[in-house]
DNA sequence: GTCTATATTGTGATAGAC
DNA sequence: GTCTATCACAATATAGAC
């Protein structure tokens, strides 16, 4: 029984606690929202105890603070990473697809996790600080962006005369909208914002030489 | 006593107690978060008693609603009218820096009360069955703006061959992700997105006949 | 319509056995 | 490292006087 790994539900074994707890945080945050993220309800929706919880996080804050740390920006900064690495020698107008959507879907994953930050003005003022030190926070895609299109001009394939960082702002404030629609009016509802991949193509079109 | 008015403070007089609740209310949301928006929180803030906001309010999700819809989404639809009104008259890009700056302004104070109502599901379902009902949300502010630059082209200052909608899109999203890094992680922190003005500008250039 | 006082439930966190 | 059991307190909401 202590040897067995990779079980779910109630039968968990003893090992993998704190990654069943940040998933199981993680999970409820969309579910219920935050105001009914107890740490009775995660210990019973991830069929380990309240007081593995307090083993593993200092307290609460400590809780959400690795969930949306380890649980989704770290994963994200890896595939903009790698990404960053490849996107030199693709198509322009793909990789910018291919990358806004990541970000989109990224949005859409951790602004549950924000809101749910900003519920607390503690929690909120540590988290900014954290993410100012990691320098993390929205510039990073603007930047990764840009440097898309920065290499597209140098490819003749880009007008030399566009302000690239606008654009890249412009781009990445698109994903940023759409991931809000998608979480906040549900995916569901009737969608009234122009869709994005049409935008950033329309865009593109007229950054082209 | 009973018949002064526009008092403030402790010694608010009976009437406009609804309003104060109001007021109160918002002003604590983004002052300590939803977290700790506790009724009793907002009755001595406010200087009136807990009983009171039961007697206007069904409960608390009523008042959450209330502040939102009272406090903010109205009044900015007001200007939104206004704004469309003699939009027509003016020149393409000074409008749409007025009317960025404003949407700018209006998602910073509107997002620390959209992430108090993501913080409880209920909550989060019944604010986006009202703002479905409303026709409100972020479609209205791209319309406004492809109206703008609809204008533009007609009286041939915008190329004809644009997309107006998608660079509506873009340009509301812009403001969107401004007022987000301002509400997420503070005006102070030293500011690492694009400022909005310039960007705005660097489209509007694209756009040019 | 507003108050004071209170009922009731749920919360974060801990103690101590294993 | 994980559990069961429990504490101390804070939360929403209501009762009833004025």
């Amino acid at each position: 029984m202590a040897t067995a790994q990779g079980r779910r539900g109630p039968g968990r074994p003893p090992e993998g606690v704190r990654e069943a707890i940040l998933e199981t945080t993680l999970t409820l945050i969309a579910d219920v929202g935050v105001s009914r993220l107890t740490t009775k309800e995660i210990a019973r929706a991830g069929g380990f105890s309240e007081a593995s919880i307090y083993y593993h996080f200092a307290d609460k804050a400590a809780l959400l603070e690795g969930a949306i740390l380890d649980g989704v920006l770290a994963p994200f900064q890896e595939f903009a990473a790698a990404f960053a690495q490849r996107a030199p020698e693709g198509d322009v107008e793909a990789m910018l697809i291919e990358f806004t959507a990541a970000l989109t879907g990224f949005w859409e994953k951790v602004l549950p996790l924000l809101s749910a930050m900003q519920s607390d003005v503690d929690l909120r003022t540590r988290f900014q600080q954290r993410v100012n030190a990691l320098d993390l926070g929205p510039h990073r895609g603007v930047r990764l962006v840009a440097g898309v299109l920065r290499n597209g001009q140098e490819q003749r394939k880009i007008r030399a005369d566009v302000d690239v960082t606008a654009m890249a702002m412009l781009i990445c404030s698109a994903c940023y909208l759409t991931g809000y629609q998608r979480h906040m009016l549900g995916v569901k509802a009737r969608r009234r914002l122009p869709a994005l991949k049409p935008t950033i193509s329309s865009l593109v079109e007229l950054l082209r030489i």
